[in-house]
DNA sequence: TCTATTCTTGACCTTTCCAGTCAAGATTAG
DNA sequence: CTAATCTTGACTGGAAAGGTCAAGAATAGA
């Protein structure tokens, strides 16, 4: 039920881009720097985001990650779609095959037709939370802004 | 972002005593043939929802365990609680203090502030299903009650 | 009181996955 | 050409998930 680390850090890179560079490339080593985030693992973090469409990335010198589309279209939910997997119930109504055949009480399973009501509002939830948001949100903090030195809190 | 299937099988069996025994106490054996839960299993998931209050027991022939309320005042959220450990995010906003420490970018984590938002709201919810509207949707689904040899659906 | 039944406690085990590292290669700007 | 940057994929240690098991304590009923 918690979100990974990976989900957040991927949550955090995505607000530090949205924030500090608009639309331009950015290295993960600057990101990682600015957010606290192994490099290493931030890089696999990036490759997922790449496959699910939401980054894009240019090669060599200035090279980096920007975002595919605009801050206000990229939601919370398909972040964490992305990273998790999806929201996936564990039992009979699930994408997987074989766990819906393990589940040998399938259709009558309660539980899990509630759990899919669940987590259908939670997706509703996430999505209803943009990039934009968080970009806002940061504002409202008081974050410094293009600071390499890593963010710091101004009073 | 899933349900252990711990939660799962804890779901299912408290299901199952709403629906099969009113107030009786069934036993672990019962409740594991009728729910396909691995029944010495069962038992260490009775263990947790005893400690959260939610169920009692009684020992010797005819013991079993019961809800120790009523169905409509038990809800999905507090099992789910009881047995995950509360729905919590990992970072600066968290009541590990732990961990709150090792986040770095403490309060200027925009992300926790949003995922706390969105996890109370999830809260609220699974806290808005209760066992009894489980129950309701096991009449809905047309299971037949009582039935030693596991559930059978009917049509 | 004896006994079968049922929960209780806590140790133990196996497998999977999380979180993270690393190396070697492909691309491209300058 | 070369330095910067992403790309691919293999690898690993530790923790957590998902169970199993045995010995003991309590209790209903004979």
């Amino acid at each position: 039920m918690r979100l990974s680390s990976k989900t957040m850090y991927a949550l955090r890179a995505l607000f530090d881009i949205t924030f500090h560079s608009h639309g331009k490339a950015t290295k993960i080593d600057a990101i990682a720097a600015r957010e606290n985030v192994p490099p290493r693992f931030l890089e696999q973090i990036f490759q997922d985001l790449k496959a699910a469409q939401i980054v894009g990335s240019k090669r060599g010198p200035n090279g980096g990650y920007f975002l595919l589309r605009s801050p206000e279209t990229i939601t919370i939910g398909q972040v964490v779609r992305a990273m998790e997997g999806g929201v996936e119930h564990t039992c009979c109504f699930g994408s997987d095959a074989e766990v819906r055949e393990k589940c040998k009480i399938s259709s009558k399973c309660v539980t899990s037709s509630v759990w899919r009501d669940i987590s259908l509002q939670l997706n509703a939830i996430m999505d209803a939370v943009t990039l934009s948001e968080l970009a806002l949100r940061g504002e409202t903090l008081r974050l410094t802004r293009d600071s390499d030195a890593g963010l710091t809190y101004t009073i």
